[in-house]
RNA sequence: GUGGGUGUAGCUCAGUUGGCAGAGCACCAGGUUGUGGCCCUGGUGGUCGCGGGUUCAAGUCCCGUCACUCACCCCA
């Protein structure tokens, strides 16, 4: 048997309801607050990539799927969508038109890595960019936004880790003396942290080894070294949050692992899903956009794992039925989740309106030529043409959870009078042959 | 890339010191000759992940390999 390849996976349609549901959730949120779509290839030229996330980091350095074409251009499946964006951005000369774009992207990224649980080779991101605002309430806004789209979903227990890690002016200062505090310590870190140091010494930062972070608990924090600009702009984004009561940790660890950020960063970090913890992350880039070529720009973006979001909607939901059992818990949890009932309608499953059993040769010919019509006019209805048994396709019915059943058999056909039942109720009624769109329609109506 | 766990029916899983490959659910049919859910009866369905080895005999023991999974790492 030929299998999906390793860490790529279908998402089959007793999930895609979900996915559609947490897509249309998403992308109205980014309608209602301005911004609009943008839809990017997913392979590039590998130069963007390594320009924009960096040469040194782990994404570009061994997970990528990078392949010659034809014509010996190196090419790679994107592992991210900020860098598509920004030479998009670039490009299309998008600035000139007006200087302040707010774009969203949903689609599948790539990156080779070990298959874990909320982790997967090909796996989905929605992404917002910002370009041309350097206000700070643009980051507190991206991650009001975060925040609207997690309660939207009926999420709780996310919690929002942000850091700012300065700019071009104050972040080498900042690395020297980082770096004065690592040679410091190069006897208690790890063997990873030690070629961190050269590369990317923020990176040491956020180490997970014991002996590491009892090393680096005293470690000199971006915090206290940004300029005064840094400074207040992360003072505003803080106060701003705090005014429209979004929850936050400041977290001078979160550096993240892509060179391009600069300033602010932040994360939505879940314990739902074991070690893959991140659920969203961003940051403000404002030197990428001159770094690819494009004019001196400010950017900021976040992308959110979807595949990771939907499984932990998936297991709220789940939550939910469980307690929906108990009458008391139901109720409180429709109370703490006002929008998470609006978004349960988008996933709730589509069963047919009606299931037309015919009994008979002509019969099927009629159920087809019926079930189109009422097809065409939104009507789900099902029918079956296998020649089966009444009471056969009467169990079909019901596993389908067809709301009416109409049968036709010739001898009904001869009649002029099919019978519909209400398979809620078992009421039954005659109706025609003729006009079913209408006839049904009525029906249908008093359900 | 490194470590642990798991691979038996469509799904969830039993399978004893090596001795005829099983259950529940699902599916199909019948019980009810044309009326669903519950119940009863029967049936379909297997390269025991794959390849080698030991043995009279391997789902079971040994070696290899692949996949899945969890974790490290990193991130979404």
């Amino acid at each position: 048997m030929i299998q999906t390849i390793r860490g790529f996976r279908d998402i089959l349609p007793e999930d895609t309801a979900l996915w559609q549901a947490i897509e249309k959730t998403a992308s109205k949120l980014f309608e209602d607050f301005g911004f609009k779509e943008i839809r990017i290839p997913v392979i590039e030229k590998t130069e963007l990539f390594a320009r924009s996330i960096g040469e040194a980091t782990d994404i570009v350095e061994k997970e990528m799927y990078t392949f010659d074409d034809r014509k010996g251009d190196k090419l790679t499946l994107r592992p991210e969508a900020t860098a598509s964006v920004v030479r998009a951005y670039i490009q299309h000369s998008m600035g000139a038109s007006d200087a302040v774009q707010k774009l969203y992207t949903i689609g599948p990224m790539f990156r080779r890595e070990r298959p874990q649980k909320g982790r997967y080779r090909q796996f989905y991101q929605i992404n917002s960019e910002v370009f041309g605002i350097e206000s700070p309430y643009i980051d507190a806004q991206l991650i009001l936004i975060l925040n609207e789209l997690f309660k939207r979903l009926g999420l709780s227990e996310l919690e929002a880790h942000i850091n700012s890690l300065g700019c071009k002016e104050c972040r080498p200062t900042f690395q020297k003396e980082l770096l004065n505090f690592l040679n410091g310590k190069k006897e208690h870190l790890c063997e990873n942290c030690l070629r961190r140091m050269d590369k990317n010494p923020l990176r040491t930062l956020d180490c997970k080894v014991p002996e590491c972070r009892a090393a680096m608990a005293d470690a000199p924090s971006t915090l206290n070294h940004l300029c005064e600009k840094c400074k207040d702009h992360f003072e505003t984004v803080k106060s701003v949050l705090n005014e429209q009561h979004v929850d936050f940790i400041v977290d001078k660890t979160l550096v993240r692992g892509l060179d391009y950020y600069s300033r602010t960063t932040f994360e939505i970090l879940t314990t739902a899903l074991g070690a893959q913890s991140a659920v969203a992350g961003g940051g403000r880039y404002d030197a990428l956009i001159k770094e690819l070529g494009g004019p001196e720009t400010y950017g900021i973006g976040f992308a959110i794992g979807f595949d990771r979001l939907a499984e932990i909607v998936a297991q709220m939901l789940n939550d939910a039925k469980m307690r929906a059992h108990n009458a008391s818990d139901a109720k409180e949890f429709q109370d703490k989740n006002l929008y998470a009932a609006e978004f349960l309608k988008l996933v709730s499953i589509k069963t047919p309106d009606i299931f037309i059993i015919p009994l008979g040769e002509k019969a099927t010919r009629l159920a087809y030529m019926w079930t189109s019509a009422l097809n065409i006019a939104g009507i789900r209805t099902e029918t079956d043409y296998s020649g089966r048994s009444l009471k056969s396709l009467m169990k079909r019915a019901d596993k389908l959870n067809a709301d009416f059943v109409l049968i036709a058999g010739d001898k009904e056909i001869e009649d002029n009078a099919l019978v519909l039942r209400n398979m809620r109720t078992k009421e039954q009624y005659f109706i025609t042959a003729e006009n079913p769109v209408e006839q049904l329609e009525t029906f249908l109506n008093r359900v």
